[in-house]
RNA sequence: GGGCGUUUAGCUCAGCUGGUUCAGAGCAUCUGCCUUACAAGCAGAGGGUCGGGGGUUCGAAUCCCUCAACGCCCACCA
């Protein structure tokens, strides 16, 4: 048989990927079966696949491929998300590159060129993910702003209207000056800012004094309205009923008093900026004083400004900085590390804002999804991200979901010509309503305006495990009444309140029911030098580039290696090497089996009836280890386990054991044995690395077309006799034994050798040392002559090797073995010896050491036996 | 400023409710081997006073206290 003795992925990937597809192995509809479901997070949609998303896909491909050969109904819907801000920004530098402005195009014409790029750049993602073998249904895919998604969102935030959880306002907000919208506290990111304390002096008015604040940002004294003191402050007391003078702006304003302040802050005197700073505009309400909002919306300076007016914030806060100096306005400056929150998206200074806009109230329903992880209805591997969650929720504030964005969904809701809206699912609804509202029966649609926002991105993606089974739009429909609750979520923690909260919430809220059950947290993928890959640092390897070198089945695994539930995963390329290392020894395993003829006449060898037995119940061991372990959620050890299984029990041992010598035929029954092996190890292998699986598969025995392991069954473990595994064990420390000796003595494999066992000895085995260790004979009882010997267990092994034998040294090997045996004795003795541990140790304890003692005198025993006869010699 | 987590071989990690010679695995390293499945391989070997200190216990990597380093989450002191 001629096969190549380099295993070649790129030549069986499509194949078997195209077949896969042509046969509809990945479809799945609602039958009788137990359904098995996973919900894609779906990506942006114009993205292109990166390490963090190969690393989620490939687990959540295992687990679908696991429950499928479980005979579970597996459905994974895949899909992608229309990530409005991410989208739209894009779309935004596209037009700009091409000399267009947004603010110059209409509503319309700007979602046309949305559409397009859309359209262009959609999708690539999920066609990489065909690369890496996800066993997506893909006639199920969705998008977040398709027909059904758009619909069901609008549903829902009609009826979360209806029942008074959304609601209008102008609040503060988190404004994003680039972006130019308000965005949700979950995008903010605070970080330490190294910047300045500026301490200024505002002119008391009608006094020679100053009153001296300390402020981080002097470009905001234009939005000053008050400057504020505690009431108690005996250093601010000459301040009290004062007024004083704006720099610069030279306006006048009062001094008030309020507990708020840190008497041991600064100076004790805050300045009152309620427009742009969250604490002043709660002073600002408390009381009643104006707010001046001096910014634009993109951070420049307005008309407030004076001369600063069009100039960015932060210049105008080094010119404005550096002009008080001049002025003699400014009494000091000092180094100063505060805390500053940044777009999640755009990373631009977040900007605090007054606007207004559409939120959720949050409380009621956290409640239930509070709860549901609390009390495990739905588990969090890791646990510990159960500790950020309930903190989350117990203080959730509620969530503003408006955005000062076009692509999106736009909110329902349209506003009457004299004032008021109304919310409706569609334009006829709505002007009905407005009609019924206003008492007015000729009101037109072109009467009424819709809100210009559109939805938080997430606010979609929220009622994702519903949405994408119609469950909004039909709540009673057959698939969501199959495939809801969905199983596991595989997912990374930088979105647990983003997403898989929300997502929490929805699901109590519309089926009253956890949406998932288990919520498998990945780690962050970073590089090896453990920082977090990303573009700009140029250290994040493109995942196509890595499965065309290594194959999709070695990167999975490569992936797989060093990935425990919840630890950042330091990605090495070595991994991939690994794996596609163990996918050559699969595929020479296989060229080795497929090699040999079979001869139905020849008895099985002994050594090889041994193996077979041992080899079943090594299988068995390790199913049921796997089981324990996917329930456990810990998939890398789970790869280890049939790793370890098919590199060193399999190929190390099995196969060494069984294999006829050079072009001799093998026997009917062990070359069964091995094919049923095979089959099961592939099945064991196949949920980490589907393609090599199914190509060696398809080639083990003759199949009939549609057939595919994929949608076999995962075998079933046998019956384990631990006392016959345990006989194995030793039997491999035995021929380890002799390997080494032959090592030290330069003795080839081909030469063979007897064997002497003084001890305890399983004889059922011998065909296998003898097979093992190219022994010829194997007899019991003490050595006489010069050998070389080892003690496995109790028992003493000898190898007969006359004058090859250095008799010095190989005293002085048994006298180290004999010193050390002696000192372990001495502790298990003194250990015995010791009155309060014999008489509070549990009973078990004590007798395993009086079993360690009796050990260690019998090894002593063999080992002065020995000594006596090398130095009789 | 709160809260959580981590610290075990060169690297990445496993060691559950303290007790089988418990100090492990994979990779890497070193030493032999081109032995007719595989050098992307085979056969061996070395390597850690379990972050530091203290305590509980007959017995601690495992429980308690404390310190340190690193990481994460939350937080409106200008």
């Amino acid at each position: 048989m001629e096969i190549d003795s380099k295993y070649n992925p790129a030549e069986v990937e499509d194949k078997w990927y195209k077949y896969w597809l042509e046969n509809g192995f990945f479809r799945s509809t609602p039958d009788e079966r137990e359904p098995y479901t996973i919900v894609i997070p779906p990506p942006n949609v114009t993205g292109v696949l990166h390490m963090g998303h190969m690393l989620n896909n490939t687990i959540q491909d295992i687990l679908v491929r696991r429950a499928r050969m479980q005979g579970k109904n597996a459905c994974w819907v895949p899909g992608t998300d229309h990530a409005s801000i991410a989208t739209e920004a894009k779309v935004v530098a596209k037009l700009a590159a091409e000399g267009v402005r947004k603010t110059d195009l209409s509503r319309d014409k700007f979602l046309e060129h949305a559409w397009e790029w859309t359209h262009k750049h959609g999708g690539i993602i999920l066609e990489q993910l065909k690369k890496l073998g996800a066993s997506c249904d893909w006639e199920r895919t969705c998008f977040t702003m398709d027909e059904e998604r758009s619909e069901s969102v609008i549903k829902v935030f009609v009826d979360l209207y209806n029942k008074g959880l959304i609601y209008r306002g102008i609040r503060m907000v988190n404004w994003d000056p680039a972006a130019q919208t308000a965005i949700s506290d979950e995008e903010v990111i605070h970080k330490e800012e190294h910047g300045k304390l500026y301490y200024i002096r505002y002119k008391i008015e009608g006094e020679d004094g100053y009153a001296v604040i300390a402020t981080t940002r002097p470009e905001t004294i234009f939005g000053d309205v008050a400057v504020c003191i505690h009431p108690d402050n005996p250093k601010t007391e000459y301040l009290k009923g004062k007024k004083v003078v704006v720099p610069i702006a030279n306006r006048v304003i009062p001094i008030i008093e309020d507990e708020y302040v840190d008497m041991e802050f600064g100076t004790g005197c805050l300045k009152v900026t309620p427009a742009h700073d969250v604490n002043d505009y709660m002073l600002g309400e408390k009381y009643n004083l104006e707010t001046l909002d001096i910014f634009n919306d993109n951070g420049t300076l307005n008309a407030y400004g004076l001369q600063y007016e069009g100039k960015d914030r932060f210049d105008v806060r080094k010119q404005i900085a550096q002009d008080m100096e001049e002025q003699g306005l400014m009494e000091k400056t000092e180094a100063y590390t505060n805390s500053v929150g940044f777009s999640e998206r755009t990373s631009v200074a977040i900007e605090p804002k007054l606007s207004m806009q559409w939120f959720l109230k949050m409380e009621g329903l956290a409640k239930p999804a509070l709860d549901a992880v609390e009390d495990d209805t739905i588990k969090f591997y890791p646990t510990k991200f159960k500790n950020i969650y309930r903190h989350w929720m117990e203080n959730v504030k509620d969530w503003n979901i408006s955005r000062q964005l076009w692509w999106g969904h736009r909110i329902p809701a349209y506003y009457l010509p004299e004032g008021g809206y109304v919310v409706a699912e569609t334009e006829d609804e709505a002007l009905r309503l407005a009609c019924e509202k206003t008492g007015n029966p000729n009101l037109q649609l072109s009467d009424l305006r819709q809100d210009e926002d559109c939805l938080d991105t997430w606010f979609s993606s929220w009622l994702w495990p519903i949405s994408v089974f119609d469950g909004i739009n039909y709540p009673n429909n057959p698939d969501i009444n199959y495939y809801y609750p969905t199983n596991d979520l595989v997912t990374g923690p930088d979105i647990i309140f983003f997403w898989v909260a929300r997502m929490i919430m929805s699901g109590y809220e519309y089926r009253h029911e956890p949406c998932f059950r288990n919520v498998y947290f990945t780690g962050i993928v970073r590089d090896k030098l453990g920082r977090k890959m990303s573009k700009t640092l140029g250290n994040s390897p493109d995942p196509i580039e890595l499965i065309n070198k290594y194959g999709a089945d070695g990167v999975r695994m490569g992936m797989l290696l060093t990935a425990p539930a919840g630890n950042d995963i330091p990605f090495d390329e070595a991994l991939c090497e690994q794996g596609r290392n163990f996918n050559n020894k699969i595929w020479n395993a296989f060229r080795l089996v497929k090699g040999w003829t079979v001869d139905d006449s020849i008895p099985q060898p002994e050594a090889a009836a041994a193996a077979v037995k041992w080899f079943t119940m090594q299988l068995s061991k390790t199913l049921v280890e796997m089981d324990d372990l996917y329930d456990k959620y810990r998939l890398s050890e789970a790869l280890m386990s049939a790793y370890k299984l098919f590199w060193d029990e399999f190929s190390a041992w099995y196969l060494e054991l069984i294999k006829p010598g050079y072009e001799q035929p093998i026997d009917g029954a062990t070359y069964k044995a091995t094919l049923g092996f095979f089959d099961s190890l592939l099945h064991i292998l196949h949920p980490f690395m589907p393609f090599i699986t199914e190509e060696l598969w398809q080639e083990l025995e003759p199949r009939q077309a549609g057939e595919s392991i994929m949608i076999s069954l995962m075998p079933l473990p046998a019956e384990i006799d631990e006392a016959y595994q345990d006989s194995f064990e030793i039997v491999k420390e035995i021929i380890a034994g002799i390997r080494t000796i032959r090592k030290e003595k330069n003795i080839p494999f081909k030469e063979p050798l007897d064997l002497l066992v003084n001890g305890e000895h399983d004889e059922r085995f011998n065909p296998v040392i003898e097979k093992m260790g190219n022994i010829g004979s194997i007899s019991t009882g003490a050595a006489s002559g010069l050998t070389a010997s080892f003690l496995i267990r109790t028992a003493e092994y000898a190898i007969p090797l006359g004058n090859m034998i250095n008799v010095e040294e190989e005293l002085a090997k048994l006298n180290e073995d004999l010193i050390y045996q002696k000192g372990f004795l001495a502790a298990v003795l003194k250990k015995l010896d010791n009155q309060s541990f014999v008489s509070k140790a549990p009973a078990s304890v004590i007798d395993n050491e009086r079993k360690k003692q009796a050990d260690a005198e019998s090894k002593i025993k063999s080992l002065e036996e020995a000594i006596a006869v090398l130095k009789k010699n």
